[in-house]
DNA sequence: TGGGATTTGTTCGTATGTATT
DNA sequence: GAATACATACGAACAAATCCC
């Protein structure tokens, strides 16, 4: 459960978990309304904690929110999908600086444990699992850090990244995934920070160049975008 | 005003964007406490708006908030202070590459325009307001990515790096920024992004290092600490 | 240790604004 | 184009937890 503070308010939490895990699964797709008192009724909570709950999840960037409109799914472009990753590449470069070298023996059995559970979902073929399981693995490492900052970043992009490979990638796309963390575990026990942060960064460029192929030709998805193409002049209002 | 989508909900993001400022600037200390009600009053709103703005600057990271405790503006520790700038340092690095050769001579000028209102606010001795231009200018940089993502971990980076060096610097400690922005601004104009990087790299890192001195003994600031100093086993509960 | 004052957690009713038929 | 349905915005009040003396 990345990204949430277990040590929470309320059910305001536990609402805001499940929200978050059913959006990053995709269970949740992209653009559907998020209307409070209909998930309230949902998980037998008031809408006051509905809302707390949204606003959550709006300050993690996973749910978007207007004036007097009912929240949504974040729809993520291709731009923001790239923009989220090289973030995400420069803070794991971060974490990984710091963590090389100074991993303890129970530390880096955790880390293996959870490839273990990794490799376990991958084989049983649970395509949304693996996607979230890599995104903890990541999320793993920020917290041997011990930097509050640096977790809840990399918590934060983790999640919005799970929910970006959901929706771009291909089948498979995660398959190699389980090695690689393997090799990234092995670079991290040395002392050697260059070599694993150049790791780190070929790792997470190939998730990336797996999962994010440009699409061929742009598809507009509105009637906006698809009447700019045609517009006169190239205004963008 | 960063950190403020101007775009906002209703009266909740004001009276964030006022807490805001009044915490970056250090009118209200870190460790204050926030009670809804009173802020309610003090600003002629009910407690449901505050609720809603103190969520959002927990979101920001600019203050604390436990269950059935009333809020308070984060202490960072010099730990969190050092988290955050190479945080920021990592993230500025990505806009500095994103913008080398791109900006349009318009963009300079805004630049410009902006270093300016740095050199008065130095020259007028205001040194809160010096910081809060400072920080200012880098989320103006961060704007002309056109990166949602971006702009928007810039912004709050730049929120707390304000707080921390309205904490931790010594008088006179941004003297120096107004010359090194100028620069930054001649070699973002160039095409060369290697050298714009270092070159925001070692802005950055001169601005932590003329302000995140180490303090020479560290210093509790409360009887916990005290006495853990006095406790006959390293135990932390 | 205990009790009262303060403060948050929560619900629900009403007002206001948006979308749709 | 107007009326209706729907969803959020906001506030007042009650219950529970915490803090302070």
């Amino acid at each position: 459960m990345p990204g949430a503070p277990s040590h929470s308010t309320n059910r305001t939490a536990a609402i805001a978990d499940a929200l978050r895990n059913a959006i990053i699964e995709r269970a949740i797709s992209p653009g559907t309304r998020l209307p409070e008192d209909l998930i309230g009724k949902q998980f037998g909570v008031s809408r006051t904690i509905v809302r707390a709950a949204i606003a959550q999840l709006v300050s993690e960037g996973l749910v978007d929110q207007r004036p007097n409109r009912s929240a949504t799914v974040i729809k993520p472009s291709w731009e923001d999908a790239n923009d989220t990753f090289d973030l995400r590449i420069a803070v794991e470069d971060l974490v990984v600086s710091r963590l090389a070298g100074t991993l303890t023996p129970d530390q880096v059995q955790v880390l293996r444990d959870h490839v273990e559970l990794e490799e376990q979902a991958r084989k049983a073929g649970d395509e949304p699992k693996s996607i979230r399981l890599a995104g903890e693995f990541h999320s793993l490492l920020a917290e041997m850090t011990d930097s509050p900052i640096l977790i809840r970043y990399m918590r934060e992009l983790a999640s919005r990244c799970c929910l970006i490979l959901s929706l771009f990638s291909r089948p498979h796309s995660s398959d190699c995934a389980v090695a690689e963390h393997r090799e990234l575990i092995d670079l991290l026990e040395s002392n050697d920070v260059e070599i694993a942060r150049r790791a780190m960064n070929h790792h997470l460029s190939a998730v990336v160049n797996r999962a994010l192929i440009k699409p061929a030709a742009k598809k507009p998805d509105s009637i906006a975008d698809i009447l700019a193409i045609y517009a006169p002049t190239a205004g963008d209002a």
